[in-house]
DNA sequence: ACATTCAATGACAGCGTTGTCATCATCTTT
DNA sequence: AAAGATGATGACAACGCTGTCATTGAATGT
């Protein structure tokens, strides 16, 4: 049928243990051998055979997508783009929804990643950002990437993708006091997720930058659902001192309290600015359609993905303990007519 | 580290290979030995090395799950029921999303199915209601399940798991003709997809059972899509003969009807009644929510998942090619508000 | 020039299953 | 009772690769 490992070393005229070299990136093959392997890769349109190399080696060619994050829209753009790494560095992908708060978290990690011989994990918020978690996975010597908020490296031997929620969040707060708000609203998701808090810090370093006043009152907490939006903005428009803009945490949050206030008859944005954050698609489907930031979150899961399969490959060369790299992504306003004036 | 077929088969007293046949469910094992081996694999909590099955069985332990759908919940709720059952069953999922109307979707499945040695495919529509791929599948051999709109099995020797979208669309319809409606319009997605064409005669069989006449300017076309509802309604709304209600094809067309009414100054429900179908997550996220018909879509899966792997059994076991066995789910009419006197 | 080291390569044994074919015990049939 | 058919089981090779260890040839040091 196809093309094995013993017919390309024969049409090459090595070893097939030399073909395995090449294959591994295992860099003990001299120049000249490398490219006759490779042409006869290539002639035959040889691709190795993953069950022989999962039976064979001592970790299979899986890696693990574990998430706990109910929004539809970020979980498939990340898959999406886990999948398209994958196929091309030849992974399988097993992807485990799970519950970040269980007692028994780690235990269900560890034990999934043990049964099922994964070569890594992926993790994205909150799973990324809980030292328990991390630390457990570091004395198994499990490999993983993470993917969280953040602005810099934390030097850590794991690969890492940064997305800088503070600098987008500041952008948004600055968008909305340029169009003329002193008095700004925000509402936050879960506190355990640090992407809540570093857009936070970007709401209040634009207030500060621009000399506004913080209003403590106007920072209320929830959770990243609708529901969140509706309480919290009837909250705010009870207020004898109603605020003339928000920005929420996320989309859906925003959406929610679009839908509150225009139930308290409040229209939008004529009376009150509404922003929210993430660009998932029901922002463009809301009356009016919500000011956001979007982030690649694709592109975000490619680099994730394609710096695991990196870090393994280092690591079954030999193991060369540096500190591994780590990309920031910034996402980038997107003004609609939920802020405009 | 963990048990393997051989300590299976010393701690029941048996071959290796008599254990295989246990596992794979061959029906050529004496009663007692099977309960001996059957034992011996609880003690040791034996679960069979997926590579190594791969790689010496004709086709490998995966799946394929190929779609062509935008929508973001559909495909995340399908999928994790068919992870569900694959898990249960020790197989792998492939994710493959295509372009249905792509010319090489054939030769691109075919290559698929081949080079990745999968062992069956999940198809779920439009692709499933392609004579063109289904013939093709066919001629090759593999085996399939498919998920698709219809009220009753077409005998094939394929298992299907049918979503009864006609009993469905005329619930909905009826219920508005009950809230005294009688100029419903209907917004049509996609004729391809069957599911269009099911709830159109949905819709007006249900105008036939209570004496409504048809009105075909009231019936309009365009894609499960946002942007259809808004430009569909505007046109409904330009005539002088406005209908009172709506019923689109699905919540997001709904949801785009209910943005377009509030745009020309319509207040829903008081002036016009909407529906949608599916019950997707954001038709409770609209003002006012929307009445639509909720469909098990992830029970849906795990049905298909669990027909095709028992498919996939009996044709190890010898093929049986008696027909397979269907079932068929009836989406529930949800009430909610945009429908409400 | 000779011993020593090191880089490059190969030979070969697994990895844990399934498929093929052979074997053996047990029924039928005549 | 002998022959044949049938059902249950086992021995063993094969699947395509990686890991280990041995071997080769060239470069280095003295």
């Amino acid at each position: 049928m196809s093309a094995t490992i013993k017919s390309v070393a024969e049409y090459a005229g090595v070893s097939i243990k030399t073909v395995s070299r090449v294959i591994n990136n295992e860099g003990t093959v001299k120049a000249d051998t490398l490219v006759k392997v490779q042409h006869a890769i290539e002639a035959l349109n040889y691709k190795p055979n993953k069950a022989a190399r999962d039976l064979a080696g001592r970790d299979n060619y899986v890696l693990g997508y574990v998430y706990d994050n109910p929004n539809a829209y970020y979980i498939l753009a990340m898959q999406n783009g886990i999948l398209d790494e994958c196929r091309a560095g030849g992974y399988e992908l097993l992807i485990h929804p799970c519950d970040a708060s269980s007692q028994s978290i780690i235990d269900e990690l560890l034990g999934m990643v043990q049964s099922a011989r994964l070569a890594g994990l992926i993790l994205s918020p909150p799973l990324s950002e809980m030292p328990d978690i991390l630390g457990a996975l570091d004395d198994k010597g499990i490999m993983y990437v993470r993917v969280l908020s953040g602005e810099q490296a934390a030097g850590t031997k794991h690969p890492c993708v940064l997305v800088n929620d503070f600098r987008a969040a500041f952008e948004i707060t600055e968008h909305l006091i340029r169009q003329g708000h002193r008095d700004i609203a925000f509402i936050a998701g879960e506190q355990q997720h640090n992407s809540t808090t570093e857009r936070q810090r970007g709401y209040l370093s634009a207030l500060e930058t621009y000399g506004i006043d913080v209003h403590p009152e106007y920072m209320l907490q929830g959770t990243y659902s609708f529901g969140t939006g509706v309480e919290c903005i009837k909250e705010l428009l009870a207020r004898s001192d109603k605020p003339t803009a928000v920005f929420a945490c996320n989309d859906e949050i925003a959406a929610g309290a679009l839908f509150g206030a225009r139930m308290e008859g409040i229209d939008v944005p004529s009376q009150l600015a509404i922003a929210g954050f993430e660009n998932s698609p029901f922002s463009r489907q809301t009356f009016p359609p919500l000011t956001t930031a979007s982030q690649p979150t694709a592109q975000i899961a490619q680099q994730a993905t394609s710096s695991l399969i990196q870090s393994l490959q280092s690591r079954r060369r030999g193991g060369d303990k540096q500190v591994a790299a780590s990309h920031v992504f910034v996402p980038e306003l997107v003004v609609r007519e939920s802020t405009s004036r």
